[in-house]
RNA sequence: GGCGCUAUCGUCUAGUGGUUAGGACACCACGCUUUCAAUGUGGUAACCGGGGUUCGAUCCCCCGUAGCGCUACCA
């Protein structure tokens, strides 16, 4: 059976990029009929952060992501919190010392910073210079007695190169001579990334490593722990980098990068997943919008790409656009709620109205606060310039009077009234045209574009426009007046 | 510095040993519209450079160049 997982370390937020990560995991693993792990690797404590994990789950749950085995679901291979595991990475370890793979190694942290800062000067690569590699059993066992500070490290050949299978890369060599003796066990007892993941992903029955492509240099020593333990080796797929608009890799200074970000601002799961999908595999066709359970169907790692893709806002905006045109009005609806204007929850029938007419300009729900402020508001604001330019023309004062007049003498507004009454007020003022119809937007909107006026009409009521038009009138004529 | 990855419009990308190098976002123009948006139509815009291989290279090879990643008792 396929399994995939998505490992990362609890450090706070989800990160778009990881993401996307776990996305393509997921695709992989749903794709198969198989399973989606999720694994939290907190192995350095100091980066721990409380409530992380909660956070990361809540947050997959947003997007609809939902792990089959994990910390807080369960599964046959759990504990899935790496700090809950140790002995059996302290246990395992053991077997590699036994085999001659790895060693205890009792260079100070002192020591090893002189050698590499001397490593630095002299130009030479930083690498752990083996002091400990050749220590006799003897020496070991007085040293462990003494209870002096020890680390464990794999033994890297002395000699070759090990080979990575990449699903998207191909094959990668690296030389032997360019590996580290890295450590596998820390002085706290907690294990190394190195060590950890291999070790939880062949207990966990990984078949299918998919991660950043910032893994792949330490791939080999992997692939070395998997042969050292005499494991069966997963397949490895490196996805290419998200990036910022300068090309660098994508983080917090250039924007947002925490998928709660984009919910907040009133994203939508459907579409940031769609867009985070294409950002490095597209479907071999001209398709752009699919919905999670179409990926699953169409997604493959063969159309993956190499290079690292930049986050554009910009096409993520349109295609939250895009998903707020065509979704299910129930469910926009339900999503939008949190965004109107404070107060007018208190009328849930005039938000609806109000979505319906919005809707097709929004680029994200967040935009309805603004957007669809002028409809709950007790007045409005006509001192800026942007409706001056209509509002302050000589000829606004007798259209205002005049639709006033109109305005009194209905009983009932509707959209379908407008035009004969707009025809009445150019009759009665003489101006036809643009004129008048602007005059009427700025007055019942306080601004000089928005949705269609006969849509407006509907849903504010008469006295309310009514209002509107006195207070426009009030606002030209003081200004006019010099006031 | 060393090792590694990558390289098609501004961005995401498709694609091929001979193509008018395709699509999407953005941008521009026009249409619709009392405004904006939505929408429709059209348009501007790309094969990093140099060598090979070849009748022919954007595509294959090599070398550069650039960008990125890794180079921790971080992941």
């Amino acid at each position: 059976m396929i399994k995939t997982r998505f490992a990362p370390s609890p450090t706070g937020f989800l990160h778009v990029g990881g993401l996307r990560t776990a996305l393509y995991n997921y695709l992989i693993a749903k794709k198969n009929n198989g399973k989606f792990v999720l694994r939290i690797e907190d192995t350095d404590q100091r980066r721990k952060i409380p409530g992380a994990v909660e956070n990361l789950l809540e947050n997959l749950k947003w997007v609809g992501i939902e792990p089959d085995e994990g910390p807080g679901i369960g599964g046959p291979d759990g504990p899935y919190i790496q700090s809950q595991r140790l002995s059996i990475y302290q246990e395992l370890v053991q077997t590699l010392i036994e085999k001659g793979c790895a060693y205890y190694c009792f260079c100070s942290p002192e020591r090893l910073q002189q050698l590499k800062d001397w490593q630095v000067a002299h130009h030479q690569p930083p690498r752990y210079d083996q002091h400990c590699r050749n220590l006799g059993p003897a020496a070991v066992k007085r040293l462990l007695d003494e209870e002096q500070p020890s680390v464990i490290r794999m033994k890297i050949p002395s000699e070759g190169a090990v080979t990575v299978t990449d699903l998207i890369r191909g094959t990668v060599t690296f030389p032997c001579d360019q590996l580290d003796d890295q450590v596998l066990l820390k002085s706290d007892g907690f294990p190394t990334y190195h060590l950890a993941n291999v070790i939880d992903d062949h207990l966990m029955h990984i078949t299918h490593v998919i991660r950043g492509e910032e893994w792949l240099p330490s791939t080999p020593k992997h692939i070395l722990l998997y042969d050292y333990f005499g494991w069966e080796k997963p397949q490895f797929a490196h996805l290419s980098l998200l990036l910022n608009p300068d090309k660098s890799k994508l983080s917090k200074r250039q924007g947002d990068v925490a998928v709660e970000d984009y919910r907040r601002q009133g994203y939508l799961p459907e579409a940031l997943l769609n867009y985070l999908a294409l950002l490095g595999w597209n479907p071999g066709n001209e398709r752009e919008i699919f919905s999670l359970e179409e990926l699953v169907q169409e997604f493959s790692l063969e159309r993956v790409g190499k290079s690292g893709a930049i986050f554009n806002l910009e096409k993520l905006r349109w295609m939250n656009g895009y998903y707020i045109r065509h979704y299910s009005f129930e469910r926009l609806f339900n999503l939008a709620r949190p965004f109107f204007p404070p107060g007018s929850e208190t009328n849930p029938d005039k938000q609806l109205k109000v979505l319906e007419i919005i809707r097709d300009s929004l680029l994200n729900l967040q935009e309805i606060t603004e957007k669809s402020a002028f409809f709950f508001a007790e007045h409005l604001d006509y001192n800026h310039s942007s409706i001056g330019e209509w509002l302050l023309k000589p000829e606004a004062l007798p259209v205002l009077n005049s639709l006033s007049a109109e305005f009194q003498s209905l009983t009932s507004l509707s959209g379908a009234r407008l035009v004969p009454l707009m025809g009445n007020v150019m009759k009665a003022t003489g101006l036809r045209g643009k004129l008048p119809w602007m005059v009427l937007r700025c007055a019942l909107t306080g601004q000089s574009q928005g949705p269609e006026l006969h849509h407006i009409v509907e849903v504010l009521d008469l006295n309310q426009c009514r209002q509107r038009l006195q207070d426009a009138i009030h606002f030209v004529t003081a200004k006019r007046d010099g006031r």
